[in-house]
DNA sequence: TTAAAAATCCCCGAAAAAGGGGAGCCCTCT
DNA sequence: AGAGGGCTCCCCTTTTTCGGGGATTTTTAA
């Protein structure tokens, strides 16, 4: 049972690790909406236990958490409660985190790197429902939507063994820990190569990591 | 005392790419130390050219900066102008970086993390003359001496090679573009590996840029 | 000035990866 | 029922890396 048409204040939720950050953004909603509750929660565990019976308004959310990221706590928060407004606001500038991010139902994305009336509107479209996105992020969004310069798409299995060529397992001892051939492994290994359009192992690893896929 | 006794403002140079950051230490710094004079700098070649001309009491340094490393900004910044303290405020708690920073002269270092109490507590010692490093800072510190688990001291050589191997050059490649023979490639790439305690390239690749070498 | 460190080059053989091809099995979705 | 994708496995050859030495010259720093 909701008690409605109150003039209750806002109730914003940030979920940022870095204090600096949290107060700022704080002090900024409000100066600018006035009288708000803003809950700060330092880890997305207690970001997601604060949801818990609570009402928020608009939830900002950094990616870089100690325990988990941005994305996942999106992705679970929105489960539970889907009707939440989230805008992200993190440093992390890069197609594929903005791409997963909206895959996990975020209405806003802007950047630290914005200026504060850039996150000041975020935060007021977003909490109106509209969805919004920084400056820097627009230009990421459409620069490279139909170009094959965005993420490839790898399979369950082919993420897994990538993650073991990176620890510095070969073929064969790939195989014996998943109990397969090793010529097995070696098409997974090709077809890596083909995706991430890589020439050899070291590039191969260092592409998956600068996309975030390791 | 209070801020009447004091001679003049304190001047402040905070380098610092995301304006809600550095807006945040403004305040914090205006709040704490009453009057002062807060230049703000987004970018590492902005910050050396206020430099020039003015005297500033302390110089707040983030690390990650769009044009340069906050540790570059600090070696140059040193050799200048000998005199000036340096409290970085960063993101990065990483071994790697706070030896760095300590070799390039700052007086201070704190993290983004850290509670604003311990951040304002690096500004006063800094700002007194003394170093700081805040909590999470003496951990990683601590472990230095004893444990192996440390950076690699690697040559410039091997360091530009390096990169080259990690942008998937083989070493007849890398033997071309440097003009030395792929033997010598080849001695140093065995040298990397054993500097890194890693199996083949791919480990290699993956150890090199988690420690922020690459 | 002299010793250490770095950079250069070479040998060998074994192991692994890369490039090219083909093929069967299982599951899902239409 | 057929198509496609994912996972599995195999063949071949060539290239590259890895492991293990050794050796010379140039820098660098004490």
């Amino acid at each position: 049972m909701n008690s409605q048409t109150l003039p209750v204040s806002k109730r914003v939720l940030i979920v940022e690790d870095h204090p600096i950050v949290s107060d700022s953004l704080s002090r900024m909603i409000t100066e600018t909406f006035g009288d708000t509750i803003c809950v700060h929660a330092a880890t997305g565990a207690k970001g997601l236990s604060y949801l818990n019976g609570n009402h928020f308004d608009i939830i900002l959310l950094d990616i870089n958490l100690p325990d988990m990221s941005g994305i996942d706590f999106c992705s679970q928060a929105k489960s539970r409660f889907p009707g939440l407004q989230v805008l992200v606001v993190t440093s992390l500038a890069q197609r594929h985190i903005i791409d997963r991010a909206v895959q996990a139902g975020v209405k806003g994305f802007v950047l630290k790197t914005s200026d504060i009336k850039d996150i000041t509107e975020g935060i007021r479209q977003v909490m109106a429902g509209n969805s919004y996105f920084g400056t820097g992020v627009r230009n990421l969004m459409e620069g490279h939507s139909v170009s094959g310069t965005s993420e490839p798409v790898i399979t369950r299995r082919e993420s897994e063994i990538l993650r073991l060529i990176a620890d510095g397992l070969t073929n064969q001892e790939i195989a014996d820990r998943l109990y397969i051939s090793s010529s097995t492994v070696d098409s997974h290994r090709k077809n890596l190569l083909v995706k991430f359009n890589s020439k050899n192992t070291a590039a191969l690893v260092k592409t998956a990591i600068s996309k975030g896929i390791i």
